[in-house]
DNA sequence: CATGAATGAGTCTTCATTCAT
DNA sequence: GATGAATGAAGACTCATTCAT
């Protein structure tokens, strides 16, 4: 017999679904709220209001308000871990395109989660080092790897790769940036190609007329 | 006989000198634990014992917490805005560098105030407003212009304007990210030319190597 | 199926009329307090403590500390009004002095209430216009007309209205005054109908003997 | 030689005079803002910008706050308490009119101090008792026994002195009032002698038209 | 004596969390 | 599980009083 308090993640039971939609609906409207005024300035009456609840239900979902905001940044974490893990090396130049393109995929199709981050990494190390340094320190190791290799085999100039690899990441969230703070639309599919192609032909050729 | 009450502000009354001198502490004092917890996680009791006064003393000085908040800012952009309104259009490829390097040492050399408004953009619409979104029009028009202009003269490969701009900025910011949030030392005058030399070369000619 | 959300002011809930009951509780304290010392003399903590519940709680209630103030006179003016809106002009001596007895009832059934007014209608202009002055002049004009009419039946002697009015008012006020502030005990029915005699007493026919 | 540190109060010398002058200044002041909000709703700070005065001087005249209140109500005792010491048990009827008339003149001279008795009286037992319960009970007292004498002499009418005393307190508070209040201006000696005559004439004759 | 900046206890108010229903 | 009233610790701000200049 199947021990039913026990299922485990795999098979859950009506219970744990129903329990577990719950908490999607309090992270998603939390991360709606958070997005826009921040973690500090919400309060957990506006957070119960936004998840249409009574203001003590919260507390049988989560067990306190810093939880949900966790609770959403682990969620947001769950597709970039994926992309990252499954991530090829880019080799050829459309290679690069197309990983620029689910980069800004993935932080458009959730973009409450981003915007709550991107809120709360300047005012809470914790976050910062538990949900971003790590990631970011991959990610910039695979673009520096990424640099010296093709420095490496003659393809690159040798120019400095740390900073290097920083402005390649910057040039990446300037992109992101005016879509998280709301001053432009989330960009559709077609648009993000086109951002994505812009980018890495900025970064590959640079500005200047190639003289040949 | 010398009016005392409406000396100006050219000749400071030893009074109002004074004033202003601890209008100072307190304002950095204050940017200093901003950009260290952000302003809603600071207390005003934190302010007081950080600027070494007593509570009510702050009132003194001040309307209230966010009047600081906004003398911080006010603060950080004097030094900015003479930069844009002395700034010369750069033509040479030095110009450009040179420029990079100077808004280097702007936002270095006031750490805590950037750091204090980078942590504020994102949760205050207000101060977003009044701050950054002006300048940063006023910065990108000029990018922009640049990138336009090198077009009309051949010298710019034709590319959108627009994301460009976005990205150059980003490579600027980029640079600027791991400093402000501490996660490197603030860097000399010559590892910040470097930097900027760095970023001019990738912009201008990307990563790729010339094939002629 | 009954809307649980608009069930209107004539069928409160349950809840709604738990919430007004723990209103009157606190208007009740409130009140007590404010008569004894003022409203600027007490805090918040101490209307807590008078109505047995914390601080916080106090404002699940009311917006604030002078909502309770002006929730208190609010509530000292519906008996008041009812008995303004009822009241017909008195004919007879005997409607005359049950007017003034019935004045007297209502003072003295909600003595708090009254004190609490009268500590605040010489402090705070707002409430003196949007509680007393409107009022008065209502009654004000009342007692001016039966003076009036008075007068042209031939009943009453020619003397100023206005001056005339003012010191009936007086008369009145001055019976409620050491009851008021405590002076004396609240004066029972037949104690309130006594004072009422001797007043009318007084205001028509005066302290002199009739010669005749 | 005349000792200059206890020159006492009737040869004051010139330092003593000034002292006593500023006190007054600031009193004064004072009186006119207590009159308008009530001493709980007025700062120290407003105290001496009103006086003109630094914050810190008040403290060179006055123990504090409250000292300056109890200096005002004192102040305006002294014309009360010489009429009182004065004044002859009234005999005619221009005698009452004219008890009534100086009354009236009293508090009219010095409307800031009495208002702001007035405020305060409801709010500061100590003060109720100090300085008007004292007073007033010498007045009613001197009222009653007026009243009897009166009804002995078969003046007037057989009525309860206690009650009557009261209302007759209150006829004169009630010409008061709104004058205190603001709502009126003040009256000139002419118009004080006309209410004066109104009202004794409303307190011995009544309403009512003698039949004879 | 005059000044006014400094002080810090005291106020009103907010809000995350608990718990009885 | 759901509710939302109760709680009280903590926060921003005020102001009478002191004191160095």
């Amino acid at each position: 017999m199947v021990n039913m308090k026990k299922r485990g993640v795999l098979f859950p039971s009506r219970r744990q679904r129903r329990i577990e939609k719950r908490r999607q609906e309090i992270i998603k409207a939390a991360a709606q709220i958070f997005a826009g005024k921040g973690y500090a300035n919400t309060t957990t009456k506006e957070l119960a209001e936004a998840a249409d609840m009574a203001e003590g239900t919260l507390y049988n979902y989560f067990e306190g308000k810093r939880e949900i905001l966790l609770a959403i940044l682990n969620e947001m974490c769950v597709p970039i871990d994926t992309l990252l893990q499954n991530a090829q090396p880019p080799k050829t130049r459309d290679d690069f395109v197309r990983v620029v393109e689910n980069g800004l995929g993935i932080f458009v199709a959730q973009l409450d989660f981003t915007r709550t981050m991107l809120t709360e990494i300047w005012v809470d190390d914790v976050i910062l080092n538990d949900f971003v340094i790590g990631r970011l320190q991959y990610i910039g190791e695979a673009i520096k790897n990424f640099i010296i290799r093709g420095i490496e085999a003659g393809n690159f100039r040798a120019m400095d790769p740390e900073t290097t690899t920083l402005m390649v990441l910057g040039t990446f969230l300037a992109l992101v940036f005016p879509i998280v703070r709301g001053m432009k639309p989330a960009p559709t599919l077609e648009e993000r190609h086109n951002m994505a192609q812009s980018a890495v032909e900025l970064l590959l050729d640079g500005l200047r007329v190639r003289e040949n």
